[in-house]
DNA sequence: GCCGTTTTCGGCCCGACTGTTTTCAGTCG
């Protein structure tokens, strides 16, 4: 049983509460649980295998829960989950899909009409049962109907939106509301200013200099050309649909509460929760306005987000650690992780030429990283049993490493003061061997290891297939170490605990793939090795000249791993690199 | 249901927009 599994039986008995209209606060703790749960580092089995009271010691998770968590562990079930299910049909939790349809309205449909299910909501609606209704009239039902109709095209796509993807979106809807006249200061918040790896909706702050201008800033943000639907638009509030089904919301603000309103839009959710509640036992009321006097009202910050942490006797926190995992306490101490930046990145570890399935010559990707101010770049073209990228075998592949000793040797001629490595991506096949003998791999500066087949192996076939490559001593870097694709393909199982407790034996480094549908591994998983004392590699998986770029995703994924310059195998100059890398074998 | 540097009981983050309202509930973020 895994930990996201148990966690949506925990999403579920919330949402089964809500509907009954139970205490709300008891309704959150069921969420917050499977928030919590959702995103632990480690399998909530080995805790409770190690000891069941431990679970009780992370902050939102009490006896209730816990017993919960053992019973789900043990049974595959939760008795008291198949309860509420006894009582309302499972139908009715999906029916809280349906935007503009939350709690209250599912439990008014199935109680007075009998609806069970989106199917069943869809019958009534067209029927013209809902504006009889109380609180609903027409204009509810046609606007249901609507999100039906979305919900249902939704369904067959991804929900949320690739980081990579948002990203340019919302940059250049950014440029486009510069054109307006009257803004003053502009920025993005919300989960990309987090640069978490897929996004819900994009978030637009801006201020507004003059006054009555407010409107015809509102007005020039829901003309924009991309706009497929306008789902609201008020004096400090409009929203829009993109023709791509991406969600854009703007805000206008006065300069006073710029700060805040960042802080507060910026979130994350659970960050902001924890910030509210250590301001109000500061006798304080933050919101998006500004921070407050709880007794008199007075405002005592706003203007800039530092002003609104050290209202609340904080240092400022990097927006993409603000997750409530030990943050705050860290900024109360001034003692926050000095975060990597993208200008300690020396050098690149796994890049692909023409050789395999890459597009550009090994000397254009290694004339892009010298613009890039890299000291070096490793080739690592896939081995032969990648067929399908065109793969390269022994001869190929020595054919390769001459070519590099001659542009290395000109380099040298020409006084550039930059390396190109030799490396290798080695297919880890499904018995656990590699896919180039070890003279071969000997032979090479950097071995990158991958798994690139029989992804649905089981659990412990595919650690175990990991762990027999890893322990060769052969290879420097795992590559993509859960396979995953977002949005695309699920990551294979694996027990990463053991996988690092592997690579910190052997001294291999575990990559953080920076390619936008990768992003693998996960900022969970970077705080892991971060805090075991396993390096990473921060590698873009180039297949194209213009693929370097995708480091800036890496990295600020990284930044979300917690991860500084010294957790960070190509933050380190050649020479110590070169070190760490001969270590293997 | 969870939590505790005022608490083992009594709190638990805050505000905008919409659609239906004649003062507000529900939803959303």
């Amino acid at each position: 049983m895994e930990n996201t599994e148990i966690a949506r039986i925990f999403y579920e008995i919330a949402d089964l509460l809500e509907i009954k209209g139970e205490n709300p606060f008891r309704v959150r703790s069921y969420r917050n649980a499977g928030l919590i749960i959702e995103g632990l580092p480690v399998s909530v089995k080995s805790i409770v295998e190690r000891d069941e009271q431990e679970l009780e010691k992370i902050k939102g998770i009490g006896k209730s829960i816990r017993e919960k968590v053992v019973e789900i562990l043990k049974t595959g079930k939760c008795s008291f989950h198949e309860q509420l299910l006894r009582e309302l049909p499972s139908g009715l939790l999906e029916i809280l899909n349906i935007s503009g349809i939350g709690p209250r309205k599912v439990e008014l449909l199935y109680k007075s009409l009998g609806v069970k299910s989106v199917d069943d909501l869809e019958r009534v609606a067209k029927k013209g049962l809902l504006r009889g209704l109380p609180g609903m009239g027409e204009k509810t039902e046609q606007k249901i109907l609507k999100s039906i109709e979305e919900y249902r095209s939704l369904r067959l796509t991804a929900q949320r939106f690739r980081l990579s993807v948002a990203y340019p979106y919302a940059m250049g809807y950014v440029e486009y509301m510069r054109q307006v006249g009257h803004i003053s200061q502009i920025e993005i918040a919300g989960s990309l200013r987090r640069w978490k790896d897929t996004i819900g909706d994009v978030d637009i702050l801006v201020t507004c200099g003059k006054r009555g201008a407010i409107m015809d800033v509102m007005e020039h943000f829901v003309n924009y050309g991309e706009v497929r639907e306008v789902l609201a638009k008020g004096e400090t509030k409009s929203s829009v649909v993109l023709n791509v089904g991406l969600q854009v919301d703007l805000r206008v603000l006065d300069e006073g509460s710029f700060g805040s309103a960042l802080q507060y839009f910026t979130g994350s959710k659970a960050h902001n929760i924890a910030i509210r509640d250590r301001a109000k036992k500061l006798g304080l009321k933050i919101s998006e306005y500004g921070v407050f006097r709880e007794k008199t009202g007075k405002k005592v910050a706003g203007r800039t987000e530092e002003e609104v942490y050290r209202a609340v006797g904080l240092v400022w926190i990097p927006p993409e650690i603000r997750e409530n995992k030990g943050e705050i306490e860290l900024a109360e101490k001034d003692s926050l992780p000095h975060l990597l930046e993208e200008g300690d990145i020396k050098g690149d570890l796994h890049v692909h030429t023409h050789y395999s399935d890459g597009t550009n010559t090994i000397e254009e990707m290694a004339q892009k990283a010298i613009e890039r101010g890299y000291e070096y770049i490793a080739i690592t073209d896939h081995s032969k049993a990648v067929g399908i990228a065109h793969g390269l075998d022994e001869t190929r592949l020595k054919k390769q490493l001459k070519e590099i000793d001659r542009i290395n040797q000109a380099f040298r001629e020409r006084g550039i003061n930059f390396t190109i490595l030799k490396g290798a991506e080695v297919d880890i096949r499904a018995d656990g061997t590699l896919d180039h003998p070890p003279e071969v791999l000997r032979e090479l500066d950097c071995v990158v290891g991958a798994v690139h087949s029989r992804f649905d192996m089981p659990g412990p076939q595919m650690t175990e297939r990991i762990i027999k490559a890893l322990s060769t001593g052969l290879v420097n870097i795992l590559a993509h170490p859960t396979g995953r694709l977002i949005g695309i393909r699920e990551p294979y199982e694996v027990d990463m605990e053991a996988i690092m407790e592997c690579a910190k034996e052997y001294g291999v480094a575990l990559e953080l793939n920076s390619y936008p549908e990768r992003l693998d591994l996960n900022d969970t998983h970077l705080r892991l090795a971060k805090d075991r004392g396993v390096l990473v590699s921060i590698g873009t998986d180039s297949h194209s000249e213009y693929h370097l770029e995708y480091i800036t995703y890496g990295v600020h994924t990284a930044r979300r791993g917690w991860l500084e310059a010294r957790d960070v195998l190509n933050a380190m100059p050649l020479a110590s690199l070169l070190k760490v890398l001969k270590k293997r074998g």
